[in-house]
RNA sequence: GGCCCCGUCGUCUAGCGGCCUAGGACUCUGGCUUCUCAAGUCAGCUACGAGGGUUCGAAUCCCUUCGGGGCUACCA
């Protein structure tokens, strides 16, 4: 199929999700290489909305996916919000033009009206089933005589708007799997448009496109076997096959299960890793590594270096499953590689949120000297306020678990130890304090420092688990700590 | 069932006829480092679904087969 002439036109391609829920993993896949490639290509990004469902898609769900593709900063040229100069790009603020164009394939006999009712067609369906038959419409009222169709409006029935489906075949060269053809004996007559009047997907997705002069659809390889329907949407509207879009239908993001994602086999609502303490960048690097790869053993790309590289030549045709370790493990590595400003400003929002701090002046300046002990040990900014918490709380107490750790005359001993030692550090830094219980407790009492250690750590951070514990002394200052550690004598 | 798509380590991938006794990353296992947890570092485990061709030579090309998935709506 010929489409140099596609060279010559700006790239223009569209994301156009139809929001019947939260914007999931697979979606925003798809979002990012359709952003990704506008931004490689120097052409346009249009961010449309397929809300001809209208009993499914709600205002709640377009208003998360516009939050969403802000806060992944896959950020549009035309679309919601910002306009364009082929707008509304909202389906369900375009309708006049599906009824235009429906209209149109009537008049020219592209399309016919269908009185086939729901109940007829699932008995044609299952008795095709039975016969072991290609499933479809049986053209039933490809042709009706004005009779016929007098008998049908007298009998109260409304039609659908059918498209007519003419003999052969469609072949069209997707971008990244090649040549695909579909016979027609296997793509049926199609409804454009419902008894009631509203568009379907078919007749929409199709007429937008070319209104919206897309040049190029990468989408899921769900819609891999309703491209013909589209082509010959665009035949039915005259447009040049030149002027066709190219379609590169992307592979899916699979779950665990090896099944396509969804909530049964793993989290996929980006609202999900979003609270979770996934950043956007990280979100977007590893899934950009689903079903694409820049090559030269290279994993850690920027959003920049992502416009630069990416290209559909090297999108996989083969599904990807999801896999949350691998996305934990470049979180932890985007986190590492961010400023200390940067990290506290995204570690804030999560540490209010669990009420560890407010915000005050004071709570700023201790974090800023606190984050960066626990900036390399962290997976997710959601773990923070937990690591944090001691040097905040005005109520300490020892962890329920660890406590028994520290209750033996032994601890005790050593703890109390610790405490008189402490007692005569000058100056309260971390190397004062590591000096003075190292003297005390690893010399002189001829401990094992992780054992030593351990106790003094379970005394004044309340875990065993923690931030380095000299340093944590040190941030939570003498006082705290003493009595921290006398209490638990 | 029919049509279509897909098939390299457990997972994501590199590979586009000789550079492959198949490389990287994540996971896992073991070691080092070490005040815990991490991080870092070293090593190890493990793959071309199967069978036929084509070729001097195949993970790479062709065929068959098996396996997985999608579609089969007045959903998208």
């Amino acid at each position: 199929m010929p489409n140099s002439s596609l060279q010559s036109r700006p790239v223009r391609v569209r994301f156009a999700p139809s929001p019947t829920g939260d914007l999931h993993v697979g979606n925003i896949r798809t979002a990012l290489f359709d952003w990704a490639y506008a931004r490689h290509t120097g052409g346009t990004f249009i961010f449309r909305i397929e809300d001809t469902d209208t009993d499914r898609v709600t205002d709640e769900y377009i208003q998360a996916a516009i939050d969403t593709l802000k806060w992944l900063g896959l950020n549009w040229d035309e679309g919601p919000e910002v306009g364009g100069e082929f707008g509304p790009y909202l389906q369900s603020q375009r309708l006049d033009k599906y009824a235009y164009w429906a209209a149109k394939f009537l008049e020219d006999g592209f399309a016919y009206h269908c009185y086939c009712s729901a109940d007829e067609l699932e008995a044609v369906r299952e008795a095709q089933r039975k016969a072991n038959v290609a499933p479809g419409y049986n053209g039933h009222c490809r042709s009706l005589t004005s009779d016929q169709i007098a008998a049908f409006v007298a009998d109260g029935r409304k039609p659908v708007v059918r498209m007519r489906m003419p003999d052969g075949s469609t072949t069209f060269t997707d971008l990244i799997r090649g040549e695909v053809t579909f016979d027609h004996n296997f793509v049926p007559d199609f409804v454009l448009v419902r008894a009631d009047g509203s568009p379907l997907y078919t007749l929409a997705v199709a007429v937008d496109d070319v209104m919206m002069k897309v040049t190029h659809v990468l989408r899921g390889e769900d819609l891999l076997s309703s491209t013909p329907r589209q082509i010959r949407v665009y035949q039915a509207m005259g447009i040049p096959e030149a002027e066709f879009p190219l379609f590169a239908h992307l592979p899916f993001v699979m779950g665990q299960d090896n099944a396509k994602l969804s909530k049964r086999n793993g989290e996929v609502s980006i609202a999900w890793y979003r609270e979770r303490g996934f950043l956007p960048e990280a979100i977007c690097n590893y899934l950009a590594l689903l079903g694409w790869s820049p090559g030269e053993d290279r994993e850690d790309v920027s959003m920049k270096e992502l416009t630069e590289l990416f290209t559909v030549e090297r999108v996989h045709s083969s599904p990807a499953r999801f896999d949350m370790k691998k996305l934990e493990a470049i979180n932890g590595d985007k986190i590492r590689a961010l400023t200390p400003e940067e990290f506290l400003n995204r570690s804030l929002p999560f540490l209010k949120d669990a009420k560890v701090v407010t915000g005050s002046d004071e709570e700023i300046a201790l974090l800023k000297k606190a984050l960066p002990i626990i900036q390399e040990r962290v997976a997710t900014l959601a773990e923070i306020p937990a690591m944090l918490k001691f040097l905040f709380v005005s109520e300490f107490e020892v962890d329920q678990d660890s406590l028994p750790k520290i209750s033996d005359p032994e601890s005790k001993k050593l703890l109390q130890v610790a405490f008189d030692r402490l007692q005569s550090v000058s100056e309260w830094n971390h190397d004062s304090i590591e000096a003075v219980l190292r003297t005390a407790l690893i010399e002189e009492m001829g401990l094992k420092p992780r054992i030593a250690f351990s106790a003094v750590r379970i005394a004044v951070t309340g875990s065993h688990i923690s931030p380095p514990l000299f340093e944590s002394m040190e941030l939570l200052g003498r006082e705290s700590s003493l009595s921290r550690i006398k209490s638990s004598i």
